[in-house]
DNA sequence: CATGAATGAGGCTTCATTCAT
DNA sequence: CATGAATGAAGCCTCATTCAT
């Protein structure tokens, strides 16, 4: 699964089964004794990214601060964990537009997420976007997020700056 | 070009190069006629579609009125253009993240959205993300935008509603 | 390797690699299993041919006669070799002039008839040719035993006789 | 003509038609107009170099000299046109162990030689090949000349005297 | 359950040849 | 007769998947 990650990240999803179970250290077929098919293989592993962000964002999360305190730390740990395994995100854009993802798997990604979503819930809470879908603010965040990293990669001399700036966009969005 | 965009959108970018010229109504051959391999016919379309995009977002634009209409105008034609060319929407999501587009081209991409840039540079003058790069802010009110108008296809009984909801959401991040 | 032989012999260089993995009965996708490239296949078989064709041509020399029966014995084996593999001479007749073969392989070629060029250079120790270049000697010796075959084959009725004009000609550029 | 030597000398036989008719300055199709196919074209090609050959070979004989004399100059005339055009000796050897050419093809190629072959004819009524079949001689003589070739081109500094062991080689074979 | 060679369908690309202009 | 775009058959090669060991 890491191993895909990573020859995903480098190769694209083109990248050959033939690559992926090398990376991993295993034979060529073994792979097929655990994911039926390639597709099933990409699909598990967008969820395993999914599941594997939330967790990262909601660890520590200073539970008994204010609202923006906690969704600052989220805001922290989200970009840490992109910006410390560029090869997941990578991946995990790739994976995001493709059709290979189910329409199911994207459902249960939703839901990985879950954990994110209700406290993205209690933040806008009182802000601007209160009646918008929760989904369409969680995708918003989740750009914002990205194209943060985007610069943070870009341009590392800034990063602290450009990481605190995507957060105040993301929190006027909220509050 | 068209034909690509329909193919893709339907097929994504591995849809074969086959298909494309069938759609196309041309020979399997002629296609390498114009374009000398299958990933110079993707760059192609990006840089296409980029410039499509801008040229229809700027198109018409009440210069005589104030800047926030302007900049309603500028989103709803943005969202219509998305809206009314699924298939170039989809085809452009797909491209942006491939590696088969070169950094010469995403450049030129940029170059092609010059316009479009030079407009948010304009708005976002007294706003909270006045000093950020304007990269930065261009690539949030992109992905907003795509998230817009994911949720006015989605659910196209509240479209005007999801799109008025994108535009305060950016209008936010820019005054 | 055998069946690539036949396979170029009858249809020259251009081949098709399906053609010679049917005759190898193989896969045509096999057939990459074990060369990279149709290239890395023709030089390999380049080089095969000319292993072959210097064992078999050192086989059995009578080294306890003189040097003029031994080299006589050489040419008969020569000559066997070629008459009696016909689509092997044809081959490596297309292989020599083809500019698959890189000079890398060319060079790996000579050093695979370092015996053969060890014996010539023997052969003509108090002959006119005795200062030229050994390599120019082995090219006129090799272009003559070819054009011998040539004749043995065209007119087989006085293929001995053909064979021993050949062979008083090559004798007579050593001795 | 001149231009599909060099194309085919720089790229071989598969070289394309495209290219030769480019390297010619006449278009695509043109070249369709005077060969009916690109087999015609190489037919046509190989007989006009064989005529090429012939005619700069016998080219100012010293018809009043001993015919050593006169093998001689032919042998460096021989080599002068060789070793001057190396772009159709390469497209000659190509040529002439390429399955394109037909064996009428061939057979015209000989008479196109025949004033060669008259003069190898006498050259050798008192040698030790003088009852060998004449094309059998003709062969050798020519192989002796191209490896000749070979090494003035790759040893340039004893040019001459590689031509000088090549003659005497080939002179030991009819005399 | 691991292995890795074998498979063959399918993709990209080339190119000889045609033909409307 | 020249042009050069169009054609589509054919070739090389890749790779997901299978299966005997």
């Amino acid at each position: 699964m890491a191993a895909a990650s990573r020859v995903i990240a480098s190769q694209g999803l083109s990248a050959p089964t033939a690559v992926i179970a090398k990376e991993a250290g295993v034979s060529n077929g073994s792979l097929f004794t655990y994911f039926e098919t390639k597709t099933a293989l990409l699909n598990a592993l967008y969820l395993e990214l999914k599941v594997d962000l939330s967790a990262a964002a909601l660890k520590g999360l200073p539970v008994d601060r204010d609202i923006r305190s906690q969704m600052l730390q989220l805001w922290r740990n989200w970009l840490r964990w992109t910006a410390s395994a560029p090869e997941k995100r990578r991946a995990l854009a790739q994976l995001g537009v493709s059709d290979e993802i189910t329409a199911q798997t994207r459902q249960a990604g939703m839901e990985a997420t879950a954990g994110m979503a209700a406290f993205i819930e209690r933040s806008r809470q009182q802000g601007p976007l209160r009646d918008a879908p929760l989904g369409f603010v969680g995708a918003m965040l989740s750009s914002i997020a990205d194209a943060t990293v985007d610069f943070m990669i870009a341009d590392p001399a800034n990063a602290e700056q450009h990481g605190m700036t995507g957060f105040e966009a993301a929190w006027r969005l909220l509050s």
